[in-house]
DNA sequence: CGGTTTTGACCCGCGC
DNA sequence: GCGCGGGTCAAAACCG
């Protein structure tokens, strides 16, 4: 609901110097299975202070550790469709930045679609899909229960079409 | 006008 | 068998 206190440029500055389609790039290429917080050397050259270090970490979550290999094939509602296709392996890349936002503008667009409450966390959780048709992407946001001053953003799927920066 | 957002309700899978 | 949790979708409202 509305956040007026949130400006709508805010400093993103650091954040859209990520390039989502070079990062998707990299991470697909990589099969990632960390269990816990990597984090990333930006280069923050046009850091002026330089004291300024965008702590930006990066973990892949696999999950499907045996056992629920298919959470959710597809949302029928009424479809009888026989087509059911084998989904591939959905990749789950989680990234925390620390941001004071949440709607981190990476070059593509996205569409809320649900906002839930995580129990034993005041903080909400973030659902977003993305626009384009037949981008099977969906994004996660949520905000660190130990830090509220960090991001947890996962990504869920893998863009079909070019990032439009 | 289009697109998007927002809240609630609904549904599914699994657990016990 | 039933309940819980999480996740998703839907309609309406709002914005640019």
């Amino acid at each position: 609901m509305s956040s007026p206190k949130y400006s709508t440029q805010q400093d993103t500055t650091q954040l859209s110097d990520y390039a989502p389609d070079q990062l998707s790039n990299f991470e697909l290429s990589e099969f990632l299975t960390f269990d816990e917080w990597i984090e990333l050397e930006d280069a923050p050259s046009s850091m002026a202070s330089g004291s300024a270090h965008n702590p930006v970490y990066r973990a892949h979550v696999v999950g499907e550790s045996a056992g629920s290999s298919s959470p959710r094939e597809e949302l029928s509602g009424g479809e009888g469709e026989g087509g059911r296709e084998k989904k591939e392996a959905k990749e789950r890349v989680a990234f925390k930045t620390k941001s004071e936002i949440e709607i981190l503008d990476d070059g593509y667009k996205w569409r809320k679609y649900g906002k839930k409450m995580v129990k034993n966390s005041p903080n909400p959780r973030n659902y977003y899909r993305c626009s384009v048709e037949g981008c099977p992407v969906k994004k996660r946001v949520e905000r660190d229960r130990d830090d509220p001053s960090y991001v947890i953003t996962t990504y869920e799927g893998f863009h079909t079409h070019q990032s439009f920066s």
